[in-house]
DNA sequence: AATACGGGGAA
DNA sequence: TTCCCAGTATT
């Protein structure tokens, strides 16, 4: 008798030969190497194709190999990672690749399991990695797979809660195509980035239209369901710009959470002037004269944002600069983009 | 189950 | 402005 799972296994088909026709040329594309692969994935989270590409060829010349990447200093890592964005990605990774090297003798991982226990690695990267890499059945779930299947099976629970993520890994892996199962992964996500977008799809382009559940009752935009995050809290800082010899004094950010191994300019929460004298002091241990206020910039991250104000200061006379702080002439040039930017703005070469 | 963690592009 | 992006770790 005919197979009841025809139609069933037709999307899958439709898809793959979509992908085949439509996928777009990336630099990890046709990437053997599976520590290529995973710089790739690993850059990929939360982040657009097109901000990751020339981080990654950059990374890649860098550290063309496991073993690169392993035998450098994070500090390098930090610099290349530097503008990216969740640098802890960038860190971990570079536990993560030490571990394989040093600890597994440079042999990758082979089950989901392994892969998922390493550092900076979740469900959806040790899956991309056992499809993509080594071409197992395995599912990736995303972002773009979790509204392209939300949008396909008419799922109307949270797609940011784990267990609907699960369920979707669960529906996928009934329809791995054994021979493709790093193609179906990426088809999967490459439908969600040119057709399954999430305002506007283009249905009417769709290799899946007439098979989706969207699509046959209008349900687009109401898939998928998620709630919303919640909004930057705003934070007013005082920024400290010390000129000594035409250089400009920094502090390392290794105990913050936020921009953490970065080199920044030093900050207070804003109050009155002899108050912010005293933070400084207290946070810096050096005594600093607050001489004007200069200028003001404001930098917004995802879940904060900083309003600053910029203070034009001096050190006390005999105070030394501590080992772990620095000047901008001196080796700590890793800096943050926020102090970037205020350096820039204010013509501090 | 929430929240922290970056930066950039699109509407 | 708001949303979202080839998410993960921590609380």
């Amino acid at each position: 008798m005919m197979k009841n799972n025809k139609i069933e296994t037709d999307w899958t088909q439709r898809l793959l030969q979509w992908f085949d026709k439509a996928k777009r040329s990336m630099p990890w594309r046709g990437e053997n190497d599976p520590y290529r692969i995973w710089v790739s994935e690993v850059m990929l989270q939360q982040t657009r194709v097109e901000q990751a590409i020339p981080f990654y060829l950059r990374f890649i010349e860098r550290f063309p190999s496991l073993e690169d990447l392993a035998l450098s200093p994070i500090e390098d890592v930090l610099n290349a990672w530097n503008g990216l964005g969740y640098y802890r990605r960038g860190k971990q990774l570079h536990q993560a690749v030490q571990i394989i090297y040093y600890e597994h003798k440079g042999v990758f991982p082979k089950s989901f399991e392994d892969w998922l226990s390493l550092p900076g690695i979740g469900r959806y990267t040790a899956g991309a990695l056992m499809s993509i890499a080594l071409d197992k059945p395995c599912p990736a779930v995303d972002g773009n797979v979790a509204r392209v299947i939300s949008r396909f099976k008419g799922i109307r629970d949270d797609v940011t809660k784990d267990i609907t993520k699960k369920n979707i890994e669960g529906f996928l892996q009934q329809y791995f195509p054994v021979d493709r199962c790093g193609d179906f992964t990426q088809a999967l996500m490459e439908l969600g980035a040119m057709m399954c977008l999430s305002k506007n799809p283009k249905c009417l382009l769709c290799p899946l239209t007439g098979l989706c559940f969207a699509n046959l009752h209008q349900a687009q935009e109401e898939l998928p369901v998620k709630k919303k995050k919640s909004s930057a809290i705003k934070e007013e800082w005082a920024v400290f710009l010390i000129e000594t010899l035409n250089t400009v004094y920094l502090v390392s950010r290794k105990n913050e959470a936020l921009l953490s191994d970065f080199w920044g300019l030093p900050m207070v929460y804003i109050e009155k002037t002899s108050a912010m004298e005293k933070a400084f002091k207290e946070k810096y241990g050096q005594s600093v004269k607050i001489v004007q206020k200069i200028g003001e910039m404001r930098y917004v991250f995802s879940h904060r944002e900083w309003n600053m104000s910029i203070y034009q200061a001096k050190l006390n006379k005999t105070a030394r600069l501590l080992k772990e702080d620095c000047t901008y002439d001196d080796d700590c040039k890793n800096i943050a983009k926020p102090f970037q930017k205020i350096l820039s703005e204010f013509k501090i070469e």
